[in-house]
DNA sequence: CCTGCACCTTCCCATCATGGGAAGGTCAAC
DNA sequence: GTTGACCTTCCCATGATGGGAAGGTGCAGG
């Protein structure tokens, strides 16, 4: 199977594909004498693991260890629920962190009428501070 | 004021400022005759209407046109509104993916005894999908 | 005046995952 | 045998940020 199919059906495009090849996260794909590769059945289960760990948003560093883990059948399930929750704890840290910028814009936006005069309280925001944008994402100070 | 102190005042760092002016989001700072550059209370003002800016997650060119609408003294406070009100959806929007994402991957985590053993749902939830990932986060498929 | 240290300058490189595109080879259908 | 769809490798770009090297500046203490 070329690239192009192994793509479609697993879900990875062709570039990600030979870019995963490229960085030992799939092993080097079997070529014809043609020089194209050729994908197999377990070419094509790896890639689409690869896809739905990185659909749950894992690092392509993440998704080795899960691999790892994944072709080690003496491998403890512990090892894996704590990458799980750790990745867990992390993706709701972010989401945490853009929920509460949005929070502190629309504090901002809430005070602007949006009614057409120069008057605006975002801008003032943001001008004069009060300090309201997310701790984290903020360089440190002094 | 000597960059490094103006980065300490204005909270963006060194570095970031000289960026900035790279890409013309600040203009060029006046330099003293060593070729240091030298920054008065008009233009921290400016960098740190960028730093809290960016603490609200505005991008760069996002916030080139808010300091253009900064500087229109005529500007009507409707387009400040509507670019905050996009903004506000695009944050939320990620933040929701991310959530979506906990979420999948905690049902995965919940199935998973994490005992020891090497049974567990998680790789098997990556192995064979359902499809749990994020859908949003995931290529197209036919 | 010299020395040392902290600071400044520019320039290049790296990140992370992904796509775009060029130049050239392969394959299959007509 | 031509055409068009596919493949190959290689380079470049993204966005915002930091790291670091090589070399110049400024100031304080001796």
């Amino acid at each position: 199977m070329n690239i192009g199919q192994a793509a479609q059906v697993s879900g990875v495009s062709a570039k990600m594909i030979r870019y995963y090849e490229s960085i030992g996260l799939v092993p080097p794909a079997g070529r014809r004498d043609s020089g194209y590769r050729d994908y197999g059945s377990a070419d094509l289960h790896r890639l689409s693991f690869i896809r739905r760990a990185r659909g749950l948003g894992f690092s392509v560093e993440r998704i080795r260890l899960l691999l790892e883990l994944w072709g080690d059948t003496h491998r403890s399930n512990t090892e894996v629920k704590a990458i799980a929750l750790t990745h867990i704890d992390e993706l709701e840290e972010r989401a945490r962190q853009l929920q509460e910028m949005a929070d502190n814009l629309r504090t901002l936006a809430q005070a602007c009428d949006g009614d057409g005069r120069p008057n605006c309280p975002i801008i003032q925001g943001l001008e004069a501070g009060g300090e309201p944008a997310c701790d984290s994402a903020r360089p440190a100070r002094h």
